[in-house]
DNA sequence: TCGATGTATCGACAAAAGTCAATGTATGTC
DNA sequence: GACATACATTGACTTTTGTCGATACATCGA
């Protein structure tokens, strides 16, 4: 395998690009962490993950109602948590069943160091 | 002073909204945490960003050339970074000098928690 | 006072994002 | 097999956002 580029999956993995204060983030690294803020960008998904979070692990159907957004909203949005790597999702019969990613939380708090 | 409604200010005095984990956000926090998230949900300001954290302080002037952007363009990325409380500007003859504010980067990272 | 310099604002425009109704696709139940 | 349920995808629309040229404002030096 050619080697990779450097990536924010390294963050997962505690090696972590230097927190802001440190040295100037490079084009791709702040383009990659952008892209997981952007997503932490909206108040739906903001309590999305939060009811993740708090209840552990949560189908898309349990989310329509405290959200009060639409079907195809829900699922728009939980896709785009799961892009961003903060939440990942297991079909359970006909339930997605959602769980976040505890390390990239800890990623994201180690880059604002 | 009429009771002023619950902010994001609070974080900067360690009170602070209950972690992510813990309980589900309320509408209220989750759309002042959203409008702080996605100030760092754009490449050009996170590197703008790191810019102002790593030289300590920095005026706009020196910022178009390291982010290859037109004038209005730092102007308008800088007001929405002040905005979003993550750095604060103080004018300084015809310079504009602006420094990370460190308690908003903490209490993010707390919300992260 | 005049000209140069550093920022902010305005106006315009293209691109991106949030939303939902309609439809498609699995999966489970009778 | 037929129907219901949970979710994804598509298409369309509106709003927001990033960008820059032009312009206005403020400050300093000559």
């Amino acid at each position: 395998m050619a080697t990779k580029t450097k990536s924010l999956i390294e963050l997962d993995e505690g090696v972590c690009c230097a927190p802001l204060q440190v040295a100037p983030l490079g084009e791709d690294e702040a383009g990659e962490l952008a892209r997981v803020f952007a997503a932490l960008g909206d108040p739906v998904r903001l309590r999305l993950l939060s009811l993740v979070a708090a209840a552990g692990e949560v189908c898309s159907c349990d989310l329509e109602d405290p959200l009060g957004k639409s079907q195809p909203t829900i699922s728009h949005h939980t896709k785009a948590l799961a892009d961003a790597g903060l939440i990942t999702g297991e079909k359970r019969g006909r339930w997605m069943i959602w769980t976040i990613v505890p390390e990239r939380l800890k990623a994201l708090r180690a880059a604002l160091a």
